[in-house]
DNA sequence: AATATATTTAGCAGTTCTGCTCAATATAAA
DNA sequence: TTTATATTGAGCAGAACTGCTAAATATATT
């Protein structure tokens, strides 16, 4: 049986993969994987060569992928990793390709 | 141990989720998977509705991240997907965040 | 309240992407 | 060799993307 895919799943896709595209940020996901999943945008864009404001468009790119969920601490933002999100979507479409893919 | 990652490895990780953030090209790649791994430009133009040379364009893009291998037949072109390519870069870079990630 | 800290928003310039139309090329068939 | 078929290339206009600087906002500290 083959997974329905409404048009929801559709603009998940479209979204994610669209977010992954620039370097920047997928290494903005690494970073913040390696550092146990969370960490401020300050914390973020101290890592990257470019200037904090072009850091944050891209952690707003993340966030309206839904694959990064922000959090209001005081005054800083926490940016959590939404892992299962990044792997559920992506696999999701790569699983058309698996071997055994459900054709 | 981590894998080592060269600068190729990171060239293609670009490469090939560039290519993968067009919803078109993503088509693509399924319809060729769909129909078998191979199809002809003509076949795959035709299913879709922008232009010709669009789609066109957008196989060039599939065929430089080497997600697509053409072979030219007489007048037509076979295009064969690069399903192991497409499996190893995404799932390779993926890995980074599975459960049992490797850090 | 005044000041410092953390982060985003606004707005601009340059680049890249997308899709189109109108050729151009290459091979096959008549 | 003329004509039809299959496909790409050139070049343009508009949209989207990226990165920057300067300014705004919001919260904490003094």
């Amino acid at each position: 049986m083959s997974k329905a895919r409404g048009a929801e799943e559709v603009a998940a896709v479209d979204e994610v993969f669209r977010a992954l595209a620039h370097e920047s940020r997928r290494q903005i996901l690494m970073v913040i994987q390696f550092r146990g999943g969370e960490m401020t945008a300050g914390q973020i864009a101290d890592r990257f060569a470019c200037a904090w404001p072009t850091t944050t468009r891209h952690l707003k790119v993340l966030e309206e992928s839904r694959l990064l969920v922000v959090e209001k601490r005081g005054r800083v933002r926490v940016y959590r990793l939404a892992k299962e999100r990044l792997l559920s979507v992506t696999q999701g479409w790569l699983a058309w390709f698996a071997p055994g893919a459900d054709l």
